[in-house]
DNA sequence: CATCTGTACTACTACGCACAGTACAGGCAG
DNA sequence: CTGCCTGTACTGTGCGTAGTAGTACAGATG
């Protein structure tokens, strides 16, 4: 039974992401975390672009990321939904973009000079939130 | 005795970072990696820039950068040398980035759905290369 | 002096992002 | 069918960033 959702996403304009990335990551992120679920229907383009004061193409733009993704699944003239769990990508380009995801967080730690067991450990406490999709 | 050094630093076009970004990270974590040791001097200016066919000014924005952040030292008319390690951020600011860093490789693990007891394994890995530091 | 060093400008081009407006196809309630 | 909702696909415009190009100046050195 496919529910409608509210959908509290925030855009903050001191994000250095663009807007429609900011979208696309906290969708994922509602996902992931099983705040969404598979069915779940997503706000129209232009509801939540209104409800965002943005422009409805931002809005669109990232929603067919993420359709392009396989994360959500457009139904025409009725609106995008949670799409059912399935591969997304192969596993060599997952593991080459979790490549690229580890060096740059490498960097970062370099850059600040910080401690790595330090930066590890947090890292550890804040991946704890993907772990209760399965719980 | 400060020491010349050829800094082999590789500049890749497919890589999505601007160029003087890649000049950043490449001379931050060859200091990190203690690959550079204070005192060194680097490349000048046009001698970087025309070893990596790049524009001059496009290595002299990266080593402004650095320089503002106290990774190197500029003697006038004479060239940028490493400099000696200090506390370059506020603590408060130094948790801030490195809390940014951190949701953004959590955000990137979602996006892969990749298995976060992996991506922890893996990051722990590549992060040996700082230790060596104070080895 | 000439020649190396870093630094500071200006001007131009290319690209990404967001905004604005318009248009079209499909689903559905009246 | 009409009207209103849905996603989708265009065009164009403005703005900021990155990179290139060229010029100029101060300090160090031989």
């Amino acid at each position: 039974m496919p529910r409608s959702h509210a959908l509290m996403l925030q855009i903050a304009t001191g994000d250095p992401r663009p807007i429609s990335k900011q979208i696309v990551d906290g969708v994922r992120m509602k996902i992931a975390t099983a705040e969404l679920s598979p069915g779940d229907q997503l706000p129209s383009v232009r509801g939540l672009a209104q409800q965002l004061t943005i422009n409805p193409n931002t809005v669109a733009k990232a929603y067919a990321e993420l359709t392009s993704e396989g994360w959500l699944e457009s139904r025409q003239g009725l609106g995008l939904f949670v799409a059912t769990p399935r591969q997304r990508l192969s596993n060599g380009e997952r593991d080459r973009r979790m490549d690229e995801a580890i060096q740059a967080f490498v960097r970062e730690v370099a850059a600040l000079d910080y401690p790595p067991e330090r930066a590890l450990a947090r890292l550890d406490r804040a991946l704890q939130v993907l772990s209760r999709k399965s719980a």
